[in-house]
RNA sequence: GCCCCCAUCGUCUAGAGGCCUAGGACAACACCCUUUCACGGUGUAGACAGGGAUUCGAAUUCCCUUGGGGGUACCA
């Protein structure tokens, strides 16, 4: 056995590829990227109802789109699958065997109605609810009739009572007292393991070391040591990051909006920037650049200097981050991504090349993908509304810079950008010396009859792209 | 009810006893740049939850309170 790092990430297909599960994934990424370990994924697909192939494909696209990809995995295979655990049925029976042969574990018959019994009393008397181990010592003769009445019983963990101590990755020194504890279930009576016990079975044998994971796991980290320790296992380190919270504090869910990684790419954030913006929840760069690749953030982790707090997920700055990397994207990879924006167009009546030219001047004020529906609208809808801007057309300074410019349109060459660009300047130049009209406001008038807006892209490339026939016709309504 | 975790600007965070009259980023606001809009630049405002204790000295250590989060299942 090597002292090789060994993380994982174990999702639940039971939904798409949650953004929490996507930081953790990232921070298991990170770290096994750091110390030159191996990251694994596993499927913890034992709740067959819950579960399902798409969300299992969902959260497959989704990690390799982040750029997370797995050394081994339920795809890719590896030394310790499978690495789904509906595949793994068979092997959890005969550890929990082994668990009772060696007196750490033991059947239990009680019906649903006398545990709830149980619950209820202990809250009644203001106490942590602890199983009353009424068949930790049945006789085999009692059980044997228990049987008989068709009871199939469950298996619980015999839980030694003791502090126990631990050194959490992130958290530092964690205690606590098992007594308050229980026996826990490890399998159920209808022979499933409980996830407590399958997943310190699936980390054991596939020699997992580091559990990297939500501090919503906590809890259930002392009952996990404890198998561990019966079953005669090295115990792996845990480090429990905090949780992601909604604005309003509470858990981030769907009633908050998008929550999986691929809702926000359904709303044009890229994965880039997802990924780098949920990096800084929790991580900082120790030189202050926030924009960072995540072989560079990995080249700078350290788990031990990860907050461990939670944090509040605000859009202001994944926003910004989205707009930084729409900002240094390629043009025409650019292109690619923001066509699917624009399905409710025709997009077909411009060539590739003005296309990609319109993607290049309605970047600039991008902070989502699909905003771009909106900014370029002008360029693809036949008639332009001029209510949002009635103010600046029916100005009579208005009119005229737009019927002038109808007058002396023959003598642009459309073919030619830089000429529209000195045509202009031209024209401002007249109106300000002629009828001291201010730059802005000759510009504002165009602006305003070709677009419906009063802000946009740069206006000689505006022009260009439009075309003399539809410049012209656009410039005449607004009249 | 019981157990556990957490606590610095609105948000993400830097800060591991003196370097802190608490730094950065986003957002806000102001100004500048600009042939419009935007981008960008500069600046302003903005926080150590409260109370004790330890110490010559505390955002940093300890305790209490308060607040927030998680768990308490034969869900994962």
């Amino acid at each position: 056995m090597s002292d090789k790092i060994r993380v994982r990430i174990a999702p639940s297909p039971s939904g798409n590829l949650h953004i929490g599960t996507a930081r953790t994934a990232l921070f298991n990424f990170l770290y096994a990227k750091k110390t030159g370990g191996e990251f694994v994924l596993r499927i913890e697909d034992t709740d067959l109802d819950r579960s399902s192939e798409a969300f299992k494909q969902n959260i497959f696209d989704s990690l390799k789109a982040l750029g997370l990809n797995w050394d081994e995995g339920p795809d890719v295979g590896g030394n310790y699958g499978p690495y789904c655990q509906s595949e793994r049925f068979d092997i959890y029976p005969k550890y929990a065997q082994m668990l009772i042969d060696k007196g750490y574990a033991y059947e239990c018959f009680c019906t649903n109605e006398e545990l709830e019994a149980e619950k209820e009393e202990a809250i009644k008397n203001h106490n942590a609810y602890v199983y009353s181990r009424k068949c930790l010592n049945l006789t085999q003769e009692q059980k044997d009739e228990l049987r008989a009445k068709g009871i199939k019983p469950s298996i619980r963990f015999k839980v030694e009572h003791k502090e126990l101590i631990f050194n959490d990755l992130v958290k530092g020194e964690l205690k606590f007292d098992t007594s308050l504890i229980g026996d826990f279930v490890i399998m159920k009576s209808n022979g499933t393991p409980t996830y407590n016990f399958a997943v310190v079975i699936d980390d054991m044998l596939m020699n997992i070391t580091d559990i990297i994971r939500g501090e919503d796991h906590i809890s259930n980290t002392p009952k996990q040591i404890l198998i561990y320790e019966a079953l005669g296992a090295k115990v792996p380190r845990f480090g429990h990051l905090g949780m992601i919270l909604a604005p309003d504090r509470t858990k981030l869910s769907k009633r908050h909006g998008a929550t999986a990684v691929s809702d926000f790419v359904k709303q044009g954030y890229l994965t880039d920037a997802l990924i780098n913006f949920v990096a800084l929840l929790g991580w900082s760069p120790s030189d202050g650049v926030e924009i960072k690749t995540v072989d560079e953030i990995a080249a700078d982790f350290r788990i031990h200097e990860v907050s461990s707090s939670n944090s509040v997920f605000e859009y202001d700055k994944l926003n910004w981050m989205n707009g930084q990397y729409i900002k240094k994207m390629e043009i025409p990879k650019l292109t690619d991504m923001i066509l699917p924006f624009l399905a409710d167009y025709d997009t077909s009546k411009y060539s590739r090349e003005k296309l990609e030219k319109i993607v290049e001047i309605t970047r600039e004020p991008l902070t989502v993908l699909s905003e771009i529906k909106h900014d370029a609208s002008y360029f693809f809808e036949e008639d332009i509304n001029l209510d949002e801007v009635r103010e600046v057309v029916d100005k009579d300074s208005s009119k005229e810079v737009i019927k002038y410019t109808i007058d002396t349109l023959n003598d642009w060459n459309f073919d030619d950008e830089e000429d529209i660009h000195n045509k202009l300047g031209d024209l401002r130049a007249y109106f300000k010396e002629n009828k001291g009209l201010k730059p802005k406001d000759t510009m504002w008038a165009l602006r305003a009859a070709l677009t419906g807006r009063t802000r946009g892209a740069d206006m000689a490339q505006t022009v260009w792209i439009l075309g003399k026939d539809r410049v012209e016709k656009r410039l005449k309504a607004a009249l």
